[in-house]
DNA sequence: TTGTAGCATTAACCTTTGTTCAGG
DNA sequence: CCCTGAACTTTGGTTAATGCTACA
């Protein structure tokens, strides 16, 4: 499985955060883990298999002390891939049979089969028949009652077939093996199954919905999603009943729960028993221990009441309507686990309605923040673009249904609750401002979460360009934390003298936004390390301009200007923290003279650098020409045979002639090769092949990548020669494609803006700048088209230059350089000015997100495509 | 019997202003 | 002589999540 296959798996997941503690693992290649998704649409309690070995922990532990044997990292990793793999799958299969249940001619059958009366029953609700809305409503549920009382005794449902929660173990140990799960394969199963009047339990429910849909009654398909647990501890608790203690070794344990394979229905299990025949009173009794409450469903309706405009839950297997608190499997159930509970509409888009369903559905999504993230982002190209009424009346009522759920009953359930927090659950640096207690548990009271504030140190807030109100005292006091070499010495120090060092932490209200001293008389105002913090554009102050630019220090000295270099950031390296300077801060009215300095000695960096390469390129010229002629001479001179013979004489004397001469053959040879320069042209997209001499001369320059390319000349002639070609022939990685691309839009860019150049500069983009002086606004949004902006500028403004002024040879090899923009430089430029606090890592995350989305998106489109 | 406290482990996150020396 | 930039160094502390055991 390449990394591609399972990418959609999220980066929540942290397993593809660069390299993995492979070695801590002793699982053997003969092990592998191996996910098989199975083709085609075949969708049953088989359609994926996951093979892991089942001794995975015990063996890596064990050589070390007997201590407590932990999952190890690469193990979570697959139990969580295997979870969310399979669950996408589910979700993907589920998502196809509920396209199935809007099948034309499935609805003609079923509505077929239904007795007039029952249908009649739907089409009688009407506003003319009966205003008053409620009673309509309770209209409305006594025929879903009768429809589904009927369903009830019509269909037959095999025992014991269908979906089912496994856990890793019990998969790991081939529990699915003997499995046999039903098969559909198309809409004209589920038909089969309709004219049949039987099916599994699932089959049952998605018929149902399909029979809802025929009469035109909205209907959900409502999945809660049996996907493989990725928590070790689930399934391990001991109920000696049917989970077997241990999954790993429970062979025969595991045989109470597997279907046997074949005939479906010989082995009638009595407690399962769900047949139409019963009476209803006397089952609804007998029901209600072990399969009422013991199996409720994995599969069931929603069907819309219009007159509540509300969802009402309906399972057509064991005839509940509106029954929402019966849907939730017992905690211990081995075959039924409630995670997510999805509802799958008519339009293909689907919504999230565990909490409809689950009583403790605040702690049903555990595996933090990133296992949320990671569900939400499922989610989330199954959900529909646009909300419908009915879809925000459902949100409130779901959010009523987490208010009215009450006050968790234990000190774990307080954690992370939307509604109630604990004392001791609060973060460092959280406190609860208004101590109202809205209840005690266990002695200890009760806040409201939305009491809870989260804080921050003053320098912290200096950050946000927010400074303390005066006289606001601290909301808390915490131990300092000593990161930086300084710091730590700091509080080494008061250690000594026996004192704790604490800081303080502060809410937003004691804040307010930080207004800087004000520039005067061209003064700027500095900190205490000589600069000027500028973490948000609200630092600037007063008649004050930010001038990103870098080397502008320097410019702003010479000037005799005062100024202040700008911190913008930090950077951590090594327990140090390393401000981050971005250009410098300048009074106002000294911005245009300070801007003019900088690009004329821009431009004047850039002539020097233009006119060094120039006097490189002219050295090699002249040696090239020199060479030529000496070849030409000593050929008059002593090739008076035929060329071949010269040829000859050339080739063996190679390796022990007096060198310049072969040499210069060598250069004259490469090129004059027809082939690669006719693709050097193509790629460079050079107009002419008369210059390509020169050009690609010039272009080595750019090319060479290697050291030495300042230094020895003949080293440097050599090398061009063959990697110019080199490059161009052989075929570009993935890497330098993709280095090149950014490059790309920046030619156009450069050529149009040529004409005026020093009317509109290029810089970083900086928005300081343009905050505080709106008139440079337009000015920097123009600039801001891209970070490497302030390269291509150099570049144009060289080439303008050189046209200008230069010889007609020196002004190809100009010419040639605009259009060859070495990609390195522009992006360590570009590089230097992003802040520090852009981590890679986060760069990574969002790529792989990026990934997964596309990934989900394909599998919406295509589940979803005709629905 | 269930729930939970306590412990171990891991990963992610937070932190927030140097010095020396070679080379241009 | 001044300025710039690279090299140096080694790696914390806290919190949350998780799994497991012991115990009320």
């Amino acid at each position: 499985m390449s990394d591609e296959d399972i990418s959609f798996l999220g980066a929540s997941s942290g397993a593809e955060d660069g390299e993995m503690d492979w070695e801590e693992v002793d699982i053997s290649p003969a092990e592998p883990v191996s996910v098989n998704l199975a083709p085609g649409p075949v969708i049953s309690n088989k359609t994926i298999e996951i093979t892991l070995p089942s001794e995975k922990s015990k063996g890596k532990e064990k050589a070390g002390p007997p201590r407590v044997k932990v999952m190890s990292q690469a193990e979570r990793v697959a139990r969580l891939n295997s979870h969310k793999i399979h669950t996408v799958a589910l979700l993907a299969s589920t998502a196809i049979r509920n396209r199935w249940a809007n099948d034309k001619l499935l609805h003609a059958r079923l509505m077929s089969l239904t007795p007039l009366a029952l249908q009649h029953g739907f089409s009688m609700i009407h506003k003319k028949l009966q205003p008053d809305a409620s009673k309509r409503g309770r209209l409305f549920e006594a025929a879903m009652s009768r429809l589904c009382e009927w369903w009830y005794e019509t269909f037959d449902v095999y025992p014991d077939v269908g979906i089912k929660s496994r856990t890793y173990d019990q998969v790991a140990a081939g529990a699915l093996d003997g499995e046999e799960g039903e098969v559909v394969r198309s809409e004209k199963s589920l038909m089969k199954h309709a004219l049949q009047r039987s099916g599994s339990r699932d089959v049952s429910a998605q018929l149902f919905t399909a029979l809802c849909r025929s009469l035109g009654i909205p209907a959900r398909l409502v999945f809660s999603v049996q996907s493989v647990p990725w928590q070790a501890s689930v399934g391990k608790p001991k109920p000696k009943k049917s989970t077997p203690s241990t999954p790993v070794l429970g062979d025969d344990s595991d045989m109470e729960e597997v279907p046997i394979p074949g005939p479906s229905k010989p082995k009638a299990q009595p407690a399962v028993k769900l047949r139409k025949r019963k009476p209803p009173g006397r089952k609804l009794q007998e029901d209600i221990r072990p399969p009422l409450a013991g199996w409720p469903p994995v599969f069931w309706t929603e069907v819309f009441s219009r007159p509540d405009g509300r969802w009402i839950p309906v399972d057509p297997v064991r005839n509940l309507v509106n029954k929402k608190r019966l849907f939730e499997p017992p905690k211990n159930d081995p075959n039924n686990r409630m995670t997510y509970v999805v509802a799958f509409e008519e339009d293909g888009y689907v919504r999230d309605v565990t909490r409809r369903y689950a009583r403790a559905s605040t702690k049903l999504l555990r595996g933090g923040r990133a296992h949320k993230e990671w569900w939400e982002n499922v989610l989330a190209p199954l959900t529909r673009p646009y909300r419908l009424n009915r879809d925000d009346v459902e949100d409130d009522e779901l959010q009523y249904q987490t208010v009215i759920e009450g006050m968790p009953t234990s000190v774990a359930a307080f954690k992370d609750h939307p509604l109630y927090v604990l004392e001791r659950h609060l973060r460092r640096d959280e406190v609860i401002h208004p101590r109202t207690e809205v209840g005690r548990f266990r002695g200890d009271p009760v806040f409201s979460r939305s009491a809870v504030i989260s804080l921050k140190t003053a320098e912290n807030w200096m950050r946000q360009g927010r400074t303390l109100v005066e006289g606001a005292q601290p909301l808390k006091r915490v131990p300092m934390r000593a990161v930086t070499i300084n710091r730590r010495r700091e509080v080494e120090a008061a250690a000594a003298e026996g004192e704790e060092t604490l800081q303080g932490l502060y809410s937003y209200a004691q804040t307010k936004v930080y207004v800087p001293p004000p520039i005067v008389d061209g003064k700027v105002p500095k900190n205490d390390f000589g600069n000027l913090d500028l973490y948000v554009p609200s630092m600037l102050p007063a008649g004050a301009v930010h001038i990103p630019h870098k080397g502008t220090a320097k410019i702003a000295r010479q000037l005799g200007f005062d100024f202040a270099e700008a911190v913008t950031g930090f950077e951590f390296k090594k327990r140090r923290a390393t401000p981050i300077v971005t250009g410098v801060v300048v009074a106002a009215e000294n911005e245009d003279a300070l801007l003019e300095a900088y690009w004329a000695s821009v431009a004047d960096s850039e002539e020097k650098e233009r006119a060094k390469r120039r006097e490189r390129v002219l050295k090699r010229w002249t040696r090239l020409v020199h060479g030529l002629r000496i070849r030409e001479r000593l050929q008059k001179e002593y090739a008076t045979t035929s060329n071949g013979v010269a040829i000859d004489v050339e080739v063996q004397d190679e390796h022990h002639a007096g060198g310049f001469v072969t040499e210069l053959d060598n250069v004259v040879q490469h090129f004059t090769l027809p082939k690669p320069q006719h693709v050097v042209v193509e790629n460079a997209m050079r107009p002419t092949t008369a210059s390509q001499l020169r050009a690609d001369a010039d272009a080595g320059d750019d090319f060479v990548l290697t050291t030495t390319r300042d230094g020895d000349e003949d080293v440097d002639m050599e090398e061009v020669v063959p990697q110019v070609s080199q490059s161009t022939l052989a075929p570009k990685t993935m890497q330098q494609l993709a280095e090149e691309r950014p490059i790309e839009p920046q030619r156009p860019a450069a050529a149009k803006r040529q004409p005026s150049t020093r009317s509109a500069p290029a810089a970083p983009p900086q928005p300081v700048a343009s905050a505080s002086r709106p008139r440079r606004a337009a000015a920097a949004v123009a600039r801001a088209a891209s970070t490497t902006a302030a390269r291509g500028k150099k570049r144009t403004r060289r080439h303008s230059v050189s046209s200008d002024s230069a010889t007609s040879s020196v002004r190809s090899e100009a010419g040639s350089d605009a259009e060859f923009v070495p990609p390195t430089p522009a992006r360590t430029v570009a590089g230097r000015t992003l802040r520090a606090r852009a981590p890679k890592s986060a760069e990574k995350v969002r790529a792989e997100k990026e990934l997964e989305r596309a990934y989900r998106r394909a599998v919406a489109a295509a589940t979803s495509r005709d629905a």
